[in-house]
Formats: C-alpha cells, structure tokens, sequence
RNA sequence: GCCAACGUAGCUCAAUGGAAGAGCAAUCCCUUCGUAAGGGAAAGGUUGUGGGUUCAAGUCCCGCCGUUGGCUCCA
C-alpha cells in the first residue's frame, strides 16, 4: 500500500492558503486583509476583508467559481511552500509594512502568550503567518476540493469586532471522496426534521405565530404527548413527585432569584399590568425558567432532613428571547418545554443523587435509541459563589458518577456557572452538528437567595443543596433531534399513525372498520383509509407517511377472518390472524 | 443582533423589464381495483410587506417582516 505523504489535515490547510492566494489575485488591485484560515471537518476555510479605497467590497457565491479557477491554476504552476522562522519582533516589521491588521492582532495575542519566535510560510505573493505544516509544492494539492459558501464571521469570533468574510471550500484526496461527501450531506438533507416535519405533518412554525414559536399538528402532538408520558412515568417511578406551575409570576420573583439581573437579555420584556389598570403597579414577566416556582413550592411547608432528597419535576414551558439569527428549526426555539426536576439534597446525598440523576438520563437516551453523544464535565469558574470546599466535593461527586459508569467525558476547566459545576450531555443531530439535551448542574446559589433550609437531626437550620436537572432537556429539541435520528421512521411505540387498515373495495369498508376497532381496544394507534383511491395509491400514501404497519383487508381476508400484512418498506408479509397479530404487536409496543 | 442569499397557488418549483405557469395536494365526476401514483373537469394569485425608478416591475433600488447558511449565544 503506497503510504500518504501528507496527511488530510496538511492539505486541506494548504489548500486554504493557496484560496488565500488566488483570492489575491482575483482581487488584484485592492487591499485584501487576512483572518485566519484553517482546515476543518471537512475541508478549510479563509476569513478575508477586501479593500477598494477603505470601501468594503463583499466576496458573493457568485464569485467562488473564479476564485476556484484560480486555485487550479495555482496548483498546476507548482509554487513552492518557503517556510522561514523569524523572530516576533520582526514578523511585527514585516506585517506592519505589507499592511495587514489582523495577523498583527494575532502576533499581538502571541505576545502575551510569550512566544519569540513565530514561523512564515510563502506560496507565490502570498505569505502567511502560519505555524505549518504544508505540503511542499502546491501541484502536491488535489483538485479534489470544491468552494461550498461565503459567509460573514467575526474576527476571532467578537462581536465588537469587524465581520470578515469566510469563504468555505470541502476538499478530500479523491474526487471520489468529495463527492461521495456532497451526496451523504444530500442523503442528510432528507433526514433534516424541517423537511421530514413538513413531509409527515408533524409541526409547523408560522410566521403569523411567530418565530421560534412551535405549533404541533395532530400527528406530531401524539409523539410529543408518547415522550412525555413516557419520561413522566420514568421520573414518578424513580422518586419524583409532580408540580404544576404558571407561565407568568409577578417581576418581583426574578428578582429575588437574580435572573432580572444576569439574565435579562434572554427574558422577554416584562407585561405592565397598570397599563390596562392603574391600581395595578406590579409588573409579571413570563418564565425563562422554572425553578423559582420549584423553590416557592419547596417552601409551602417546613422541611426536615428526613425529606431528603425531595424532588419535584415539571414538564414546564418557558420562552427565552433567543436572537433571531440563532433560531434554528426545533432545536433552538423560543418557547420551550423543559422536562425540568428540581431536587434539593444533603451534602452527602449530593454524590447519590448525581449518580441516580446520570443513571436515569442514559437509560432515557438508550430508550430512545441514542448510543452516541457526547458528555461534557464543566468546572468552576474564576467567579463563583460558594465555598471552595463544597465546589470541590461536587466536581468530585460528578466526576465520581462518570468514572463509576466508565463513561469518558470531556472537560471544560472553570466552564460551569458561577453557581455551580455541571454535567451535559450533547447528541449529533443530521448533520452532525451537536445539540445539548441532557444537564445536570449544581446549585450553591438559588438555596441562599432564597433563604431555603430545612432542620437536621438537632433542630438546626440548614441549608439544602440544589440540582437542577433536565433529561431531554427541552421537548422541542430532544423531538427534532429523534424525528431525524429515525429519518422520520419511527420504531412502533412512538409511531404517531402504528397502523393503517385498508379496505380493498367498497364493500370491505365494514370489515376493516370492525379490524380497526378491535386494535383500538387494545390500545393501538390505527387509521382507516376507506378514500376512494386505488390500493396502490393509498399504500404509496401509507409507505410516504412511513406507517409501520398496513393490515390490508379483501374479499378473501374477510371470508377467513384474517389480515394481510404489509410491513413499513419491507413489503407483504402474507395473511394472519388478528389475535396472533395483536400478541405480535403487543411485544412491540 | 451581525454578514450573505432567498421569499411566486396549501406543498415543490417555472417565468430576458413586455399577457403570472406546471406538477402534487384539495374539490367534483367517472373508474371497484390484491401490495408505491387509474382517467377527466373545474378551481386555486394584490408574486411576503410598504415605498421608489420606469410607458411598463415577480424581475431594478430602499425600508420592514420572515426563511436559510454562518458568526455570536444556548435547553
């Protein structure tokens, strides 16, 4: 086997530079500034900002083919990669007098991290602070590669920064990879739960409604009602007990809790009641989140350390301005509901609790097909509340939970909240882009703001621990992500439709009418589809709403008290009997 | 929110600045059929919205709303 003299990464990155190139020479005349460009999951990309005259000219999709033309051009006149190594110092002459901005802000940041000495790479008139490596000739470069998009993207990722445009391209070794690649992102396409959401009529976001704001038809309001009694049931058997809560509280709620203050740009404006009655001076704000009600519930009565672990769980709909750029299908929304818990412990419980919490939130995910995710451990910040020792002993206890179930995790130093360290765990959506549902978080904060205790054995107050936990996380999400994790088929028991009885003629109408009710009794999700369309076009129908299961019903079905089977794209399965078929069934569901 | 592209019938999409069109769905009629589209008729529109340019705007320009892909943010 002949051994590959780069590796993946090394070309893709230097083909990023030969796009930098070509990008000025197609824009020959104007002053182009450099971000960064990097190679990516699936190729590379270049941050540029072109100049004619300090007026911004925008790179359009439509100028990606001469970029690219000029790239293969690039590679078929065989340019050397230089590297030279230079002091920093120097690096900082020479950007400052070829003009270039942001690699000076990029030495800068190298500065403060100390390093001297930095590395240049050139290819043509290009020249690139680069730490390498890079084939060493570009006839080395496959033109394997395809400029996919531009798109705007912050200078290092700051708002506050200018918008540079980023120009994408897809590159593999072999054409035959590359478009191996653009026909799995079509497959996946098929899969993305907008599509098949509007294929299977599951939900729709209305602009009349608004954005970000999620009506579910009938079919997909099954499903979601299937998960939620579902998780329910899971959580009152496992020591939940259920709350119920208001979609409003009056302003003075946040307050207390602090969310006014560190979370105001995510609420929604809070509604002036004085404005329909002036006797009315409080203002009331809709719920970001649940918690505070959990707390007042937590408060109805005395507590004694015998009450511990107490934990109260909410399917609880709360709505977060989420800025409208961000808004994306089901996965991230405006109004949402929380599978939410609360659960308040003693320090020596905390362990326990995490480990019940984490048990129970990967049994849920296996139960719902999910074996690949990610898990995400988050530390404490340099701004905490708190003592040192108890954010010691919950990092441990998380860690302990994870290192028990021998599951690896990624850690995330000084990531956590400010009011305790966490646990989340993220699930790949279609394509590929990661989605957080499962959390599990600590929290030393809520309890003080709101005064909470309970009494211990001698009568003393203290001060109960907090977790706040959300399995699926949020309905809406865990639903898109399960509608394209199943391409829209979904295994029987969450099937909206389970089964579709068909009558041939006309006059098997009432046969099949007597099958659907017979399955109905046993607690079967059915439909008749006695339409006056052939059976071809109406099993077509069935199969494109993916309908697990046709019983197709005749003549010769109904002289022998039988069905004919027809199974979701596996076809005819021959004729059976209804009490065997229901005890079929019945595992299945 | 920022950058770019897009917005035409319920859905998927056509239409050089010169008469808004097709397929599917829905409606009605015919067809009574054995495992992925039977045939026909009629209907469906202030081209997202508000301005502007032009003899003439779906098409060009500007504002707003929305969608998509990124940036940022997060369940």
């Amino acid at each position: 086997m002949k051994t590959q003299k780069y590796s993946l990464e090394t070309i893709r990155h230097s083909l990023a530079h030969i796009m930098a190139l070509a990008v000025l020479r197609v824009y020959d005349g104007y002053q182009v500034n450099f971000g960064i460009g990097p190679q990516t999951e699936n190729g590379f990309f270049y941050d540029f900002e072109i100049l004619d005259k300090n007026k911004r000219i925008r790179i359009n999709a439509e100028d990606l083919p001469k970029i690219e033309e000029a790239m293969k051009k690039i590679i078929q006149e065989g340019l050397p990669f230089k590297k030279t190594k230079i002091s920093l110092k120097e690096a900082k002459k020479f950007f400052q007098k070829i003009n270039q901005p942001y690699k000076l802000e990029i030495l800068k940041s190298l500065e403060k991290e100390k390093i001297k000495e930095v590395s240049l790479y050139q290819t043509g008139e290009f020249v690139d602070l680069c730490r390498g490596p890079h084939i060493k000739n570009t006839k080395e470069a496959p033109l394997s590669f395809k400029l996919v998009k531009v798109s705007g993207a912050y200078f290092q990722g700051k708002e506050t920064n200018p918008m540079l445009d980023r120009v994408e391209g897809l590159a593999f070794l072999t054409e035959k990879e590359l478009e191996q690649y653009l026909y799995q992102l079509a497959e996946a396409e098929k899969r993305d739960h907008r599509v098949l959401g509007a294929q299977l009529k599951l939900f729709e976001i209305s602009e009349e409604v608004g954005t970000g704001l999620v009506l579910w038809l009938p079919k997909g309001a099954i499903l979601k009602r299937i998960v939620e009694n579902y998780i329910l049931d899971e959580y009152l058997k496992n020591g939940y007990q259920l709350v119920s809560t208001p979609h409003l509280a009056r302003f003075h709620l946040w307050e207390t809790s602090g969310h006014s203050n560190f979370y105001r740009e995510s609420m929604f404006p809070p509604v002036h009641l004085k404005e329909i009655d002036p006797e009315e001076t409080d203002d009331y704000q809709v719920k970001p989140m649940n918690c505070p009600f959990h707390i007042i519930i937590y408060k109805n009565q005395l507590h004694s350390y015998r009450d511990l672990p107490l934990r109260y769980t909410e399917l609880g709909t709360v709505y977060r301005y989420e800025r409208s750029g961000t808004l994306h299908g089901l996965t991230r929304v405006r109004g949402f509901t929380q599978d939410d818990a609360h659960i308040w412990c003693r320090e020596n419980q905390l362990e326990e609790e995490i480990k019940g919490t984490l048990n129970l939130g990967l049994k849920l995910l296996k139960e719902f097909g999910f074996n690949d995710y990610e898990i995400y451990l988050s530390t404490r910040p340099e701004k905490f509340i708190g003592e040192k020792k108890i954010w010691d002993k919950a990092i441990k206890a998380l860690k302990d939970s994870l290192k028990e179930k021998k599951l690896s995790y990624h850690l995330d130093e000084g990531g956590g909240a400010f009011y305790g360290p966490k646990i989340d765990i993220k699930i790949k959506d279609s394509l590929n882009r990661f989605w957080q549902c499962t959390t599990i978080q600590v929290d030393f904060n809520l309890p003080q703001k709101f005064e909470m205790f309970y009494l211990d054995e001698k009568g003393q107050k203290q001060r109960p621990i907090m977790i706040h936990r959300a399995l699926l996380g949020s309905l809406e999400r865990f639903l898109g992500i399960l509608i394209e994790h199943y391409g829209g088929e979904f295994p029987f028991w969450l099937s909206p439709i389970q089964i579709e009885v068909l009558p041939i003629l006309e006059k098997n109408i009432q046969y099949a009418q007597k099958i659907k009710e017979i399955l109905e009794n046993n607690n079967f999700r059915v439909e008749l589809n006695d339409q006056k369309e052939t059976l071809s076009k109406r099993i077509r129908e069935a199969e494109l709403q993916k309908v697990p299961y046709l019983l197709i019903v005749g003549d010769k079905e109904e002289k022998t008290k039988t069905v004919a089977l027809r199974k979701r794209k596996k076809g005819d399965l021959g004729t059976f009997n209804i009490e065997e078929l229901i005890d079929q069934l019945k595992k299945e569901q």
